[in-house]
DNA sequence: GTCTATAATTCGATAGAC
DNA sequence: GTCTATCGAATTATAGAC
């Protein structure tokens, strides 16, 4: 397992959660559920693996506090709406670049079915009620937000986890000009177009 | 006398191992590479767990011998140029629902570097290519590649892996309706429009 | 070819001294 | 709070009898 740049051993014991819960937020990011393991995640905090279970019970404890997060989800009322879908782009593309937190749910999502489950709750108690909010009708909303969440997150596996070298050279603008007409067609567009 | 090739003689062993390999695929499509046990791959082809060891030596040798698959890529010049990008939706719909080939490559492939290779060299190798030979630049192929990728992936992550409950509601047709003109438009535009 | 037994690791989790 | 020692279970992998 690779080494990484240890954190600064904290004094407090709050500080001392804190820093464990970083170090789990990282090693699951980068790893996964299973081969993230105690041991590894104590090593990253410079903590005692013991201290990991004294504070967080067990491993599957501290998972479920590792990607218990809210989703910070840009106000669509505030912008344009001929540009609702590059400013949707853009911010999603800050947050998985702000921190590891959306990694986390996408790397152990596919495997773990708790992650799996928390994405859908974040789908359906957070992305869709936001569309709903924009659009004004709750029916096509649901599918809306899968249709906005399979682009970001297909686009995210392949620049992100996968590192497909295009998908990790285009730039920010490229992704915007791309990705923006396809989101903004689907949360805008009425119906489905006839082919 | 003459001496001539033999030809290969199908032995009971080539049965086993063919038995063995799906059996595998299925395991690590379902649970990854990390849960995806020698013993229950050996359970599930009704055999003993030493005897996948004898014909595969190690499990990493299983796993990298149950991802080399060949992709079978639709021909693009063969559709009308305004429908290739819902053909090309159909296409992948029907290759994700086919068989768990391309299920075990994004199970595996976002925590284990080896399927992470493989699917970089599909995207390369294959994919690209295929929409060089298509629009005739080779410039930006890698880039629509990775775009169609990316919405392609996105959708089967939502559909067949997280189970978004709007994503597996939706439609075949519905599914096409929507990612189809995203498709064609990678596949199709020229360059970034401005906006 | 087949299977039993087991080696060698690694992991999560616990007990208890200090 | 902290750490040492270790348990019990699960895993890959090997050795060898039949």
């Amino acid at each position: 397992m690779d080494q990484r740049t240890p954190l600064p051993k904290p004094r407090r014991s709050d500080a001392t959660r804190a820093t464990i819960l970083q170090a789990a937020r990282q090693r699951f990011a980068m790893d996964g559920y299973e081969r993230a393991t105690i041991r590894a995640i104590a090593a990253d905090a410079r903590i005692d693996p013991a201290m990991v279970m004294r504070y967080f019970e067990s491993k599957e404890k501290l998972f479920s506090l590792a990607v218990e997060f809210d989703l910070r989800l840009p106000d669509l009322t505030a912008v344009p709406r001929d540009q609702v879908g590059a400013a949707m782009v853009g911010h999603f593309l800050d947050m998985w670049e702000a921190d590891d937190t959306l990694q986390v749910l996408l790397r152990t999502g596919v495997t773990n079915d708790a992650a799996a489950e928390r994405m859908r709750s974040i789908f359906a108690a957070q992305l869709a009620p936001m569309i709903v909010e924009f659009t004004g009708e709750p029916a096509l909303a649901p599918n809306r937000a899968v249709l906005v969440g399979s682009q970001v997150l297909g686009m995210a596996l392949c620049r992100y986890i996968l590192k497909l070298p295009p998908a990790v050279a285009m730039s920010r603008e490229e992704i915007v000009g791309w990705l923006g007409p396809t989101l903004q067609r689907y949360l805008t567009e009425k119906a489905l177009s006839s082919r």
